[in-house]
DNA sequence: CGTCTTTGACCGGCGC
DNA sequence: GCGCCGGTCAAAGACG
């Protein structure tokens, strides 16, 4: 049925600016009412044939049959339209916020008064209400030494977070890393995805360059870097590197997201990890006025857990569980101890996809199409994740 | 010859 | 201040 929105089309809707979202819904209406359109084209031309022929077995049924078929795409129809509408209000209500952001920003030039400002500011919520992007940048506290060892990843290092009195004797420095990061603030967040794989380098659709290769310690198998190679300047990063514990899994990160298109074959990576980061973006700045809707109590409790060696966080879509036929799907900080699981399983996701040696794209796009709830569940997942993080302020 | 990979050097952050 | 470590750079080599 051409006309319905499949998972594909929304992920791809989650990517694109909310404008462009709200016109492929519209688009996807308009698609459903000329089906149905057509539909009762067709309805009424089988009427007629069948009056025509005479045929004066099973019309009956197969009209009955039609009309259930008509029933259920008004009713997907005005699903749609919830959604439309639904969106629209997000969308209003994240621009006003933009607006917001932008009016504030002009205040916050030097990073010293910024960081004072942020001090003097604790509690007033109208005023971090304002800040939504700062709001991103000081939540991760990058920890060195305490890094996900045992699994190979390492925390990503944020120059921004200023949380020592020495630290603010550099305040220049970091204003330059300030403003790079707002330039690209998408680098703060890593999609990890753990697959069962034999070769040494997942396809996911996607074109890399090797820049570089290190033995990390505490993992005698190397990580290798790789930038992607498409578009100009793509800020997309990933590194590739064999669990310690388990070698047979592969883990890839990535960072950042693509500043161009992606091939079709990359989209369900790129819209995992884009998803990710949006969401996050997005839930940051809506915890920032305290309306984060934490439906995910447990992960918060993880996150919460994680105040005093808090990291780079990483979002880890383990596709390597055998034993329950489910996707694991957590979140953590790059610190294994305190990463726990989300309680959400992806129920018919068969986990010896990931044992054939299929690709990301394949493995996602399985995960993405055998279940949406996935997807919103990464949402829900990652807003409660936000939320969490803002409140160990 | 152009592109990609490899690999040692270098840089910056962090802990002691 | 020093050493460790992760991340990046860039020259050299490999490959088609």
């Amino acid at each position: 049925m051409e006309g319905r929105v499949s998972v594909k089309e929304l992920v791809e809707a989650e990517e694109k600016p909310p404008h462009t979202c709200h016109n492929n819904i519209t688009d996807a209406s308009q698609k459903n009412d000329d089906i149905l359109g057509s539909t009762i084209l067709s309805l009424s031309l089988n009427n007629q044939q069948v009056q025509a022929h005479r045929i004066e077995e099973q019309p009956a049924a197969q009209l009955g049959l039609m009309r259930d078929k008509l029933e259920e795409m008004k009713r997907e129809n005005q699903n749609l339209r919830a959604m439309l509408s639904q969106i629209t209000q997000h969308y209003a209500a994240l621009h006003n916020r933009l607006l917001m952001a932008m009016q504030q920003r002009p205040q916050q030039q030097s990073p010293l008064k910024s960081h004072n400002l942020q001090e003097d500011n604790e509690g007033d919520e109208e005023e971090e209400a304002a800040l939504p992007i700062r709001h991103f940048l000081d939540i991760h506290e990058p920890s060195a030494s305490e890094s996900n060892k045992s699994e190979g990843l390492i925390p990503h290092r944020n120059s921004i977070t200023c949380t020592k009195p020495a630290c603010e004797a550099n305040s220049n420095n970091n204003a330059k890393n300030i403003e790079s990061d707002q330039a690209n603030p998408c680098r703060k967040v890593r999609v990890s995805i753990r697959t069962r794989s034999d070769l040494s380098l997942i396809g996911d659709g996607c074109q890399w360059r090797k820049y570089g290769q290190k033995i990390a310690k505490g993992n005698p198998c190397p990580r290798a870097y790789y930038r992607c190679n498409l578009g100009t300047a793509c800020p997309v990063r990933k590194q590739v590197q064999r669990c310690a514990k388990d070698k047979s899994v592969v883990i890839t990160s990535y960072e950042g997201k693509h500043n161009h298109a992606v091939p079709a074959a990359a989209a369900p990576v790129a819209a995992a990890t884009s998803a990710a980061l949006n969401m996050f973006l997005s839930g940051s700045t809506t915890s920032a006025q305290g309306s984060t809707q934490s439906n995910s109590g447990l992960l918060s409790c993880a996150f919460a857990s994680l105040s005093t060696s808090s990291s780079c966080p990483t979002i880890t879509l383990d596709l390597t569980q055998p034993s329950n036929q489910h996707m694991q799907f957590q979140m953590s900080a790059s610190s294994s101890h305190s990463s726990h699981p989300f309680p959400f399983a992806l129920d018919g996701y068969d986990s010896s996809l990931s044992a054939k040696n299929m690709s990301l794209v394949d493995v996602i796009s399985a995960a993405l199409v055998k279940d949406p709830s996935f997807k919103a569940a990464l949402a829900a997942s990652i807003s409660s994740f936000s939320g969490a993080t803002s409140l160990q302020r």
